[in-house]
Parts: C-alpha cells; structure tokens; sequence
DNA sequence: ATTTAGAATTGTAATTATTACAATCTTGAA
DNA sequence: TTCAAGATTGTAATAATTACAATTCTAAAT
C-alpha cells in the first residue's frame, strides 16, 4: 500500500512520531477525503483496532490539527470536520445532501480595515451541489 | 426607548410576533453587536425577567434565523453566536482576545465550479485585532 | 538484554451546548 | 367568555468533546 508510506510520511514532515494509531488516522484521512469527522473516523478504524480508543481519536487528531498535518472545518454543524488537504481552498456545503466539496479558493481582494492583521480565512459556500440540482 | 420601537419593527418585518421575549432578545442584540451566544442572551436578560427559560432563548433565536432576522455564526468555537445585522459582511476573529468584528464582505470572483447553486457564503478571518496588535 | 523515563494510548467520568418534550400560560378571534 | 393556536417554561435527554488518571509502549542508556 502506497498509502502507508504517504502517511508516514505526512506525519515525519509535521515532526510527529508515527505511532499505529496515528497513522491509521492519517491513512484514513488520505483515503476519504469527505471531511470526516471523529466518529467516523473511530467508527472506521475500530473494527480493525479493538482496543482502540474514541480519546486516542481526539488526541490524534488535536496533535495533527497544532502541527499543521490538518485543517478542521467547523461548517454549519456542531461537529468538528478534518481535511488532510491543508492547501488553500475553500469549502461547499450541500444543503440538500449534506456531503462537503472542496473547491477552489475565489480570488478576492482582502481589503480589510486599517491595523487587522489576517492569518487565515475560512469561506464556506452553501446551496445545491450538482448531483442534488440534477435531480427533479 | 427608541431600541423597543425598533426591535418591534424588525420582528414585524419578518412577521413574527413580537412576544415580550423576542422584542427583548432583538433589543439585546440591538444593543450588543458583539455576536452573543444564547446563554450571553440568557444570563443577560434574566435578571430582569426572572421567569425567563433558557429554552425560550434558544426557540426565539431559532425563529429569528428561520425567518432571516438573525444570523447564526458558526466559528471556531462549540458555540453558536447571533448577529442582528443580517447584510452581507463577513466576520473577523481576534485570536488573542477572541471577540469577533464585523467586516466589508471581500469583493470576491466566485468561480464556482459547473454545476454548484450557490445561495450563500461566510468567510471568516483569523488573526489580530489592531487593539491586541497595538499591545506589545 | 534490562532498565527506565517520557510519550502515547486507553477508559471512565465530567462538561457543556443544544434539543426533545410535555405541561402550563397567553393571546386574539369567534 | 370561550377556545384553540401559539408561546413559554422546566426538566430530562442527547451528543460532542475534554479532563484525568492509569496503563502501555518506545527508544535510549546502561
């Protein structure tokens, strides 16, 4: 499996020492890139991890978000989503389905006010995605 | 008090009836436009209305943003916030000292890709407010 | 190979925002 | 005045996340 490598790989570029669990997260997350959230996350692996644990999730995921190994998404909901996809990009949400796109960043113009100083910006979209236009 | 006549005057305007519980959260966020959460709501008017529930906080927010009165604010945090200015601008958040500004909606290309409706956008800022940024 | 300290994982219990729901109260039309 | 719909209230439930203490793992030093 390439993926393995990958994650290991993503995980020693963050100074993060690649223990099983986080690996598997990270693998999870490369392999399913709708922006789970923990306890899909938890739910997946557990079957395959018994003695896994829903804090080691949370632990996991918290090491990986400081590190900068992935980016939350706090769209809408009140859980937390991750995406491994740290490059700039913005994100859609589908009000019919609920499913989470990434899409490309709009260029705009930051013209904000005099003394703010910006470190990140988030854009969420909500509407329709193609799939839920197309039907009816 | 002319914020009583005004908050009456929006509730009619989304024609909803205008409750002596809704006409005070619409003054409160009339009043405060530092994006409160429910409970700030709650905690602030109970004094003055010592009947006052929590869960009647929550209802009449719900109808306020059902009916496009309010705007529900989902950033960063586990909780919701609520803006009576319902205009398109975007929010910043100070990371420092976490309060949470209003801003000009960036002028933005939005290329969205073929097949996406659109029907609303939120960006959200991170950074430093000029007052924290001022301080050392 | 053994020891050992620090890091990682685990399980349980606590926290907290929000919702469900049933009971009570209010209000305005008949 | 009556009555039904709508609004408010209080309590209990839900669900995501965190706190924390105990256990296990790992990698370096002996």
């Amino acid at each position: 499996m390439k993926t393995l490598q990958n994650a290991i790989e993503i995980l020693e570029r963050h100074e993060i020492r690649p223990s099983v669990q986080r690996t598997e997260v990270v693998k999870y997350l490369i392999e399913h890139r709708c922006h789970p959230t923990a306890d899909d996350i938890f739910m997946a692996l557990s079957p395959e991890m018994p003695t896994l644990s829903r804090t080691t999730i949370y632990n996991v995921l918290k090491t990986l978000e400081e590190n900068g190994a992935v980016r939350a998404i706090v769209i809408d909901e009140k859980n937390v989503r991750y995406d491994i996809c740290v490059d700039d990009h913005a994100h859609f949400k589908c009000s019919r389905c609920g499913r989470i796109f990434d899409i490309e960043m709009p260029r705009m113009e930051r013209q904000l006010p005099e003394g703010f100083e910006m470190e990140n910006v988030d854009v969420y979209y909500y509407g329709i995605c193609p799939e839920c236009a197309s039907k009816q």
